[in-house]
DNA sequence: GATGAATGAGGGTTCATTCAT
DNA sequence: GATGAATGAACCCTCATTCAT
């Protein structure tokens, strides 16, 4: 295992084990086992157990960035593009079931101390330049960027979430129904 | 102070901590000495922390429960209705800022299990009726009741805990705007 | 509930929780909820806890001394005396098995500060009689006579625990045998 | 000090202290401070107290198994084996007296749930041949195991008991007697 | 670099005892 | 006499972090 192995391996262990005990079910000693790494080793890596927990944020943050902007955008005109962009972060969040469990756990957590807002924002830099456009050009609500993304992504997330615990199961054409529904809340 | 009252005085302290420093920083220890009782009494009233946490959810949920429902509707057609609810919410959010920080935590936390579900229902059987009685009609979308509260009430929970954090700051108009996109997204 | 019933429901619950769960599984709070009186009275009754327990143990002596001398030994000279009085022994321990849980455990715990030889040994001193004078007429085995309790007594104990706890089913014959057995090594 | 010396040091103090002082006089803390190690690690080497307490009795009881069937047995003849184990056995209570004080306790405490028989049992297998042979022969009392166990070797342990906490004081012709005693009552 | 034994503060919880009512 | 809420020390156990090997 290289370094950059024992990295992720460390990562995902944690992820399994907060996605599905909290972060009370998560103690170092786990972690190690479970990557298959001494709990000394560990701290080769993160500086500290927050650090560790920082760490698996930005990882997830960044894979998902790349996800809800990498698929089926190409020449899409505005609302298309809003649409899709919405269809793959809540397709990203279907199919990463973990990281999603997570992220809403730390997102609601005391953890996040608006360091985060700084460092993700490079990763969603494409999706912020999309709807500063529409904006400037009328075709969007004018409502701040954060009031923006409650009434879209963050619906996808919750429901997404709901679809991961069982709790509810959407068909695409309902499926379809809510991106449609998310996109006519922020366009006039 | 009477039994009551040094019952609320641990959900108190309970809650103030666990809004300022989350779940971990919420140790009954702390939580004996901002109530002013001793350690001891509080499994007098509750069986174990968790029962704890367990009932402050319960009972900030009854109480925001009847904030959202008792103001400001008498005779209201749909949706206006629809509308002042969601405005209620939101006052109650940021009004309550360490019952918001509270909730959003509790509910992404692996706490919920299931059991809150019925529980809770009951308390917001007058939403779920509004709602039902829209949908018959044919002026609310077709969709399952927990994704019209993702479109509506969630986002609310969303934007007002960014208002508490002094993310964001709405004008009276921004917000009537909002709640309107929140509205226009559940209508056709 | 007269005071002396209820110094009598304190002792029986005391007893019961003790020869079910041990001196652990005995908190005052639940001695006082299984006796139907509050957890305060108990130390009315009671100087504290060690006391009751205390008082518990000659309790419990007392009778077992009364039900060892008072049957069937009416004219029986030596040994039939002896081994009747085991017998006696032996059908007390039996049909009062949390009697017989709860004194081993006291025996053998370091509760017992030699107070107990002087408190106890009037209740025995009938036993006891019976045995010098046995020894004086040399018919039993010149040994102390804590040895000579360990060789009968104290079998009887130890045999009758085990047949409460069902390892061990003896039938009357072999019940005989061996109180012929005990009888057989104290004397000559 | 080597892992398996530490082990044995935390042994060492758990046995002291229940000894002087009973279970209840026993805690982790102080056992921890008398070995001369952290409270911590005494989990690393047991799963919990009560597995500690466990380890400690499967321990002595190995040991005592040892000691009773080890010595000067070479060759002797029935009974004379059985009054020389009984011999090696009050030997070692009387040498060990904080073992049998353990014992005495641990074997009266709600502590064994029958799986200590099945444990133990393979350390006396000596023993147990032996009188299944006396038995077979006819030269024994035809009684279950057990019940031979408790008109010898048990008594063994509450005479040492005896000595050892000074009530009691044999002097080596009387022992012998003793012993005589327990070979009489097991056989004809 | 890698291990995992070791630490010890701090966690949740219990319980004998007291005392205002 | 009688209650049971209240105390707080003490209990068992966990865990992030360190460091000798």
């Amino acid at each position: 295992m290289t370094e950059a192995e024992k990295r992720i391996a460390i990562l995902n262990a944690t992820l399994e084990l907060i996605a599905e005990h909290g972060f009370h079910g998560a103690p170092i000693a786990k972690i190690a086992k479970k990557s298959g790494v001494s709990a000394g080793i560990i701290y080769h890596y993160f500086a500290d157990k927050d650090d560790l927990i920082y760490g698996l944020y930005i990882h997830i943050k960044k894979e998902h960035a790349r996800a809800l902007l990498s698929q089926n955008l190409v020449g899409l005109p505005f609302p298309q593009n809003l649409k899709q962009m919405w269809l793959n972060a809540y397709a990203y969040y279907v199919t990463h079931p973990k990281e999603t469990l997570f992220l809403e756990q730390y997102e609601n957590s005391p953890y996040p101390q608006s360091l985060s807002e700084e460092v993700i924002d490079k990763y969603f830099s494409g999706l912020m330049q999309m709807i500063k456009a529409a904006c400037s050009q009328g075709r969007m609500v004018d409502l701040p960027l954060d009031v923006i993304y409650e009434l879209t992504f963050r619906v996808a997330a919750g429901i997404a979430k709901k679809q991961i615990s069982g709790i509810l199961a959407l068909s695409d054409e309902q499926l379809d129904e809510v991106a449609e529904a998310c996109c006519r809340a922020v366009t006039h």
